[in-house]
DNA sequence: TCAAAAGTGTTCGCTGTACACCCATGT
DNA sequence: ACATGGGTGTACAGCGAACACTTTTGA
């Protein structure tokens, strides 16, 4: 599954002498996966399958490799699971408890993940016992994995307060009423629907199509894609600053 | 993280020596020391005298221990440097390009502190290379240390629009101008003085002295204190927030 | 014809912002 | 008397929040 620790044990020797007395320690990366069906606000966990704590929920993660950076290893350890390689991605914290891990002092960088439940369907997934929770629905996890969740979904409320972040959530067309949905789901409360469609059409980055989508009413709801070249180009011109 | 190898003794060892092999590294913290002298936003440097770039400015940093967690380590450095213990610090982000210390691979975790400068006077100093920097005119750092200066900044100017954490730079009895030039410093713009002290009125939390300040003008300004009770109440009471 | 979701504007209060003059005192 | 910084209030615009009815169409 993860396979970090695979190559031959020649300089192992070396290194231990060295450093592993005082100064090195483990250090890993875990993804907190958010994911959005149109509905609500997904995460993304694996069952353990092996001890300690086997049968318990659990983000998943992977320890940084000598050749490349946290980013880099948070980017592999998604794909490793999701097949994807295209995905926001950002550090939240890293958590360094002594004995958060009562293996080996391990430290621990934290990610967090945005990504479209519905558009990808995860051909490539490695890992049979991963499972999509609802945000609000989420077993307790081992570790300080449920205090990653916390900060993560603070991190994600924030952000989707200034950057349009929650697109990333999204498939490329979609309706007011999915995005309304998604915003609601993250900032955790009820919007008023004409002061919402109001407030996102002021900031003029999304482009209504002809289409509808007729899956869910009789009357059907227009699609709507957002537009990332005029979204840039406001950026760029008058700082322009998403805000909901 | 996972750890596969909690099993068996065995299978530990195993496990130890992928780990020791591929996966340990040195990481270090750094910390970007801000401070606030009634007139100007400050941060704290210093000259190395050791290689690699020896002679250049740096921020003040050491490596993580056994024995301690990251944020131990920052008071630990912090109280190394200045003989201060009872600092305002906080976790800001985690460097690990491959290269980003030529010296070896070295992962380094920022932290930001808060100290008034004045008031300490750092007795305990140990490193006399350290010197004072108004944040317009710091020197070119070393590593990524540029980099992460300006990631504190963003985080300071955040705070400091949230939270009362501007009261961790100034002495315990202040003047309105002196908060005002610290909130001017760290959003980096001026402010307008009669809306400034309307809002810091409106919300409250400071206690008016008898007492004047007399050493800047003829009149005297009049001191305030911070009142710490009244903004914890707050904020237990109405989710109250400083704003600015 | 009815059920279920889509779509659509206006009003009001608050908050941020712009703005100018007198006060107290030491020299 | 004057120079220096301290201290004070008002008016307006823009934004967020509350609020209800009509439209469409498949069953």
């Amino acid at each position: 599954m993860f396979e970090e620790n695979l190559e031959a044990p020649e300089n192992l020797n070396m290194h231990l002498n060295y450093y592993q007395k005082e100064d090195q320690v483990l250090l890993a990366v875990d993804c907190i996966i958010f994911g959005f069906d149109k509905e609500n606000l997904k995460i993304l966990l694996i069952k353990r399958n092996f001890e300690p704590e086997k049968g318990k929920w659990s983000l998943i993660g992977g320890f940084l490799k000598k050749n490349e950076n946290l980013d880099e290893a948070a980017v592999r350890v998604l794909e490793t699971l999701t097949g994807l390689n295209d995905i926001y991605l950002e550090q939240i914290h890293t958590y360094s408890k002594i004995d958060r891990d009562p293996g080996q002092r391990t430290i621990s960088v934290a990610y967090f993940a945005l990504i479209d439940v519905d558009s990808h369907r995860f051909d490539g997934i490695q890992i049979d016992s991963a499972h999509w929770f609802d945000i609000k629905e989420a077993p307790n996890l081992i570790f300080d994995h449920n205090e990653m969740i916390q900060k993560a979904k603070a991190r994600l409320k924030r952000r989707a307060l200034s950057k349009p972040i929650g697109f990333e959530l999204l498939p490329e067309k979609f309706t007011m009423r999915q995005l309304q949905n998604l915003y609601e789901s993250i900032l955790d409360k009820k919007l008023d629907k004409r002061n919402f469609i109001n407030k996102i059409n002021s900031l003029d980055v999304l482009i209504k199509l002809d289409e509808k989508d007729m899956s869910v009413s009789r009357k059907g709801a227009y699609l709507y894609v957002f537009d990332k070249d005029k979204y840039e180009k406001k950026v760029e011109e008058d700082g322009f600053i998403f805000k909901i």
